[in-house]
DNA sequence: CGTATCATTGACGTCGGTCAATTCGTGTGG
DNA sequence: CCACACGAATTGACCGACGTCAATGATACG
């Protein structure tokens, strides 16, 4: 458990003193109706790094809310090929799909060392149904996916190797997430492989590693033993950043 | 209003008339409740091909239900470059995000002509409070996007050009869609230039151009005219198939 | 310490991009 | 009805980004 580098496990004994209740499904409910999810959770868990929390084509019975750890999205092609569809962090809801009873579509793999809460499937539509806040919760969650959704493909058709690694890895600063300034000389722990890099942004492990050197050698950024480190935010930003209105023509 | 491949633009006299009401949101309503949308609606809108529904970064106020045409979500990058999301049919929900009031996060093009039914934007969560199967139904539909959303990913990101193309337009094939089979000999209309392949995918217009023409070279589909004409389902699909199971370790 | 995994680097090949010219198709105006 | 214009499709020549193959180092773990 000690490899865990989004801090120690979590596993909180009631859903009162869950620390990320807030950024999850569960934060749609008031402090003092926290029973509604209580009685419906199966239980917690702890799953090892590198094991899979399901697999596509799977029946599962099951879904999870992430309490903390890092696990990547997935899905295998038919050459063999792996695409990491999302990086989860603590707060995601994961599992969930149009057809729940379908098999699934992805599969789910633990980085590191991930602690989950469990809820039952089947009941889960009818536990929606009786609580709409977390119908709501749940719908803007998706939103917001759909909308990572695009900023991942956008990423990956439209843009260059390296252009396509500084921006996959300045999502991971925390500050430029939450639309603050991060600073140059920020570092965060980032507990991917270079393989793991290419595989969500559709390039080989050894040419990751050289657009690396590239971005360190510019004095862009920094990563080193699974620790990232910020040295030019601006560089960086000018190089992967949207036009902002729709610039068609004069 | 003629070059519409989709069939005739249809606006509806009502929304009991509205053929295409079981694909649409609307679709979650009885037929003796439609009065709660019907009410709530502004008006049908007809839009001209190779225009602008809406832009990214604009502050819309309305809300779209595709009713028939073909439309194009795309962003623009900082290089010019542009991408497109996802080409939309009939039944689709357009300009809805994660943050209603926030400027949109990308644009939408009519590739034909267009009808739509237009929403208050405003109004539009109070709609839902109150008619919980309405949000049902868009949650729906929204997980169902999710789930398109990887799929476009998984294609741009880890699959050749020639697959790329072969899975895209396999799409188009409602047979196909409908998971029935399709047949070879299928012939559908397909209003996208070349050009706006090449943006799906991430691959420029004249590598477009030579892709074509080895899929017809080696008899597997035919796109001329705006017309695709589907030859050999097996081989694309060969082509074209994800690993149904994760296929991990043995 | 020995082994496994990950990172790093070089040599070389190829897929897809760029530039540019030509053809095709459709719509327009005379 | 024909001439022209414009965008889309098509093709060739050439080049560069990225992939493949393979060898070597660095780290972590039992």
């Amino acid at each position: 458990m000690s490899k865990n580098l989004d801090g120690l496990p979590v596993v909180p004994k009631s859903c009162a003193d869950c620390t990320i209740r807030e950024t999850t499904v569960c934060g749609a409910l008031h402090a003092d109706r926290l029973d509604i999810v209580e009685k419906f959770k199966i239980c917690d868990r702890i799953i090892p790094a590198h094991t899979q929390l399901y697999r596509a084509g799977e029946q599962l019975d099951e879904i999870y809310n992430l309490l903390s750890g890092w696990v990547a999205l997935y899905r295998i092609l038919e050459s063999g090929k792996r695409q990491i569809l999302r990086i989860e962090r603590s707060g995601a809801f994961l599992g969930y799909q149009a057809e729940l009873k379908e098999p699934l579509l992805h599969s789910a793999e633990c980085i590191t060392d991930v602690a989950v809460c469990v809820f039952p499937r089947r009941a889960f539509p009818e536990l929606l149904e009786r609580h709409p806040v977390l119908g709501k919760r749940l719908m803007g969650m998706m939103a917001h996916e759909v909308a990572r959704g695009h900023d991942h493909l956008t990423n990956v058709g439209g843009r260059s190797g390296i252009e396509r690694v500084a921006h996959f890895l300045l999502q991971f600063f925390p500050r430029h997430q939450y639309r603050q300034h991060a600073l140059d000389g920020d570092m965060v722990a980032l507990p991917l492989t270079q393989e793991m890099i290419g595989d969500a942004l559709g390039l080989t492990p050894v040419h990751i590693n050289r657009i690396l050197r590239q971005l360190r050698e510019r004095g862009l950024l920094v990563l080193h033993h699974k620790t990232l480190q910020l040295l030019d935010l601006e560089g960086l930003r000018r190089m992967t950043e949207l036009s902002e209105l729709d610039g068609a023509e004069p």
